[in-house]
Order: structure tokens, then C-alpha cells, then sequence
DNA sequence: CAAAATAATTGAACACCGTTCAAGTATGGG
DNA sequence: CCCATACTTGAACGGTGTTCAATTATTTTG
């Protein structure tokens, strides 16, 4: 049975999942699927494809509310909040989450649905065009350096010291360190906060 | 006259000034300086601590209030704008700025004066100590997540297409397209409009 | 001034990386 | 059975960061 190319991106989140983007080779992949590198080229264009495809699956798993249609469907900024938080669950299941979804948006905007989500819920709850896909930008960046800190952080804790930092001993890794929820959710609700001002006195 | 570290750092500056983080390579820095490959780790303990030396001198230009003390003290939130502003400018002043930044700011916290300013002048508004702690850090995030999409951008505009948009006609490189400013000073404002919300309405 | 100590550089290697491609091997359809 | 298509191999190309014994400069000291 030849090689499919679901297998290849599923061995890579493998990879990903337990040893992180760092360990994510074409030459580690094509080893743990017993093949040889050029087998892949086959299955995949090159390596940021392949990354792109990741990204995609790993956000695959947010539920999206379903749109309803015109302005004050659904609950407004609670939608946008709720999603936010699933945005940040799926990327903490993978090691170094953050890092691959910020590459595949950064090479490949509006390609990733959860992203672009927020930007839709942002519309229905009565923000202008402009403010609602700034609005956005600004919650994506939010989100994806917040969570690529907390991954990193994590990593680093996990192996060997990071730059001074007090408060030791290790819990699993995969799960932020608690207080992370919190920590993320501030941001957002500043953001949100900040957006909700503005449509109250636009400028 | 033997090779200098200052040599070292300001070769790789000029490396990324003019042609981007993915040409600096410790083999083509040691080649623009007439050296072979390990000469360099005599003044730079690696690639990643030179990085980290780079992401200092990016950001060294960017003026920061001096600190009045107590609360209150300069024109609070007026300032925090401006240093964001400044922060800005000085990561579009060379290419992937903004990314160098963020690898330096991954792997060492705490250890960018502009960035650490920003809780200092949080702090400074009469924000509370979590408050300018992680009202900063989403500053910061959006800060460098914005600057970083915007110089990706650009530079993919440059060489070859980039993944469907419209506006074509290219201005010359290292300034932003003239609406950037606009674009990221809003997500600034929403920010720090949030913030100042809270502060009013403490939960 | 010569000799010892230190500073700096070389040259070569190690172990990787992403990607390409001619040649080979399967596999299913006519 | 043959052929076309699908897929894989094996090998190479041109890179990458980093290490290290040996070597060359330079400075300090007796």
C-alpha cells in the first residue's frame, strides 16, 4: 500500500504533538513513516505547505458559532470570547501550536477559519467594517503571541532553566501553567473592552 | 587589528538592514567580514545570543520618558502611544525587525528596555500592579504580531506575489504602506481604551 | 630583547537541513 | 501481456549552526 498524503500530515502532527517544531524534519518525517525524504515531495509540495495543512488541523477542532444573519445575532462579544478560548485550547494540544498557526497566517492570510471568524462575530455585534476586521487583527495578534509565550515559556521551563524566573517544580506539559487561563482571558477582555468603547463614541 | 565584537554585531545589522533575517547566516556574515565561520564564536557565544544583541540595537533608538515619579506623573496614557509609535518605527527600520525582536523577547523576557517601559508607564496611570503587568503584555503582543505581519507582507509584496489581494504598485521598502500607521495605531488606541475602562471600573 | 602567556583565527570536520531528479519499481486498465 | 500512470528510491546539491585541535598573532613579563 502506497503512502497517502493524510498520512504524512498525520505523522507530522505527531511529531509535533510530542517533540514540537524543532523535531519536525522532512528527513525525521520521511524516517518515522520508513521512507525515504524524496517519497514526501510526492504527497506534499515542500515544507511550508505542509505546515500550512498543520495549522488548519490544528484549529480544526473550534467550534464556530453558527452565523445568524445581520447585525446582534447570536450574544455578540460573548461569541467572540468563547472562540477566542477554543482558539487558545486547540493550540495548547499541540506543542509549538502557536508558532505553526502564526507562520501558515502569516504566509497565508485568511486561509485559517477560526481566525477569520473573529472578525464575522465582531461585524454582528454592530461594529463597523473597518473596526470589526482591525478589531480582529488586533485579537489575532493578541491570541497568538500570548499563547506562542506561553508555549515557549513552558518548553523552556520544561527543559533546562529559562532566564530567571521564580516559581519551580513542574507539572505536565501540554497544559499551561495555571493562571494561564486567566492571564489570556484579560487580554481579551481588554481588546473587547476597548472595541465595545468605540462603537459606543466612534470616532 | 584583530576583529571586534562591535565588528561582529554591526555587519550582522547591516546584513539584516539590507537583506533580511533569512540571509544572515553566520557563513555569510563571517564572508562579508573576511573570516572564516569560527572566528565569529570567539565574540558571540552563538547565533541566538547575537540575535538577542541585534533586537537591543533595533530597539535602542526608541526615546523613553523619563519616569516622573508616582502616579500620574508625564501625560499617562499619551505616553504610552508614543512609545508604541517609536517601537514601531525602530522595528521598520530593518528588515524582520519585528521578528528579530520577538525571538530575542521569546527567549529572554524582561531584557528589552522599550518593551519593559511600557509596564512602567501602565503602572504610571494608575493602573494596578496585574493590570500594567498584563496590560503590557498585550501591548506588546499586538505590537509585534502587527509590525511583524506588516514587514512580512511587505516583503513578500516585493518578491513576487503574495496569496491574493488587490492594491498593486510598489513604494520603496522600509516604510510600511502609508495606511500602516493609521491601522496600527487603532489597535494601540483599542487597547489601551480597554484598559482605561478597566482602571474606571475595576472588577 | 627573548620567552612565556594570552588572544584570536584557521581549517576541517560533524551532524544536520530542504529540495530536486533521473532511474527504478509497482499497480491497475485495456 | 503491455502500457501508462502512480509512486518510491538513491543520490546528490548546496546550504545550515557549531566544535575544536592546531596555528598564528599579539601582549605581558622576566
Amino acid at each position: 500500500m502506497p503512502l497517502t498524503r493524510e498520512q504524512v500530515v498525520g505523522a507530522a502532527l505527531a511529531i509535533l504533538r510530542d517533540f514540537g517544531l524543532a523535531d519536525l524534519s522532512m528527513r525525521r518525517l520521511a524516517r518515522d513513516l520508513g521512507v525515504q525524504p524524496g517519497a514526501l515531495y510526492w504527497h506534499v509540495k515542500n515544507k511550508q505547505e505542509l505546515l500550512g495543512v498543520l495549522a488548519g488541523r490544528i484549529l480544526a477542532g473550534v467550534p464556530l458559532p453558527a452565523g445568524g444573519v445581520g447585525p446582534g445575532a447570536s450574544d455578540g462579544l460573548g461569541a467572540v470570547r468563547r472562540v477566542a478560548a477554543d482558539i487558545r485550547t486547540a493550540l495548547l494540544s499541540v506543542r509549538d501550536g502557536a508558532d505553526v498557526v502564526s507562520l501558515a497566517q502569516a504566509l497565508t492570510p485568511e486561509s485559517l477559519a477560526p481566525l477569520t471568524a473573529l472578525r464575522s462575530l465582531l461585524a454582528d455585534s454592530g461594529l463597523g467594517e473597518r473596526q470589526a476586521r482591525w478589531g480582529a487583527r488586533t485579537l489575532t495578534h493578541y491570541i497568538l503571541g500570548a499563547v506562542a509565550e506561553e508555549q515557549t515559556h513552558a518548553e523552556l521551563a520544561a527543559a533546562g532553566l529559562l532566564a530567571g524566573d521564580r516559581e519551580a517544580g513542574g507539572r505536565g506539559a501540554g497544559s499551561g501553567e495555571p493562571g494561564g487561563d486567566e492571564a489570556f482571558r484579560f487580554g481579551v477582555d481588554i481588546v473587547l473592552a476597548g472595541l465595545a468603547g468605540l462603537s459606543a463614541s466612534p470616532a
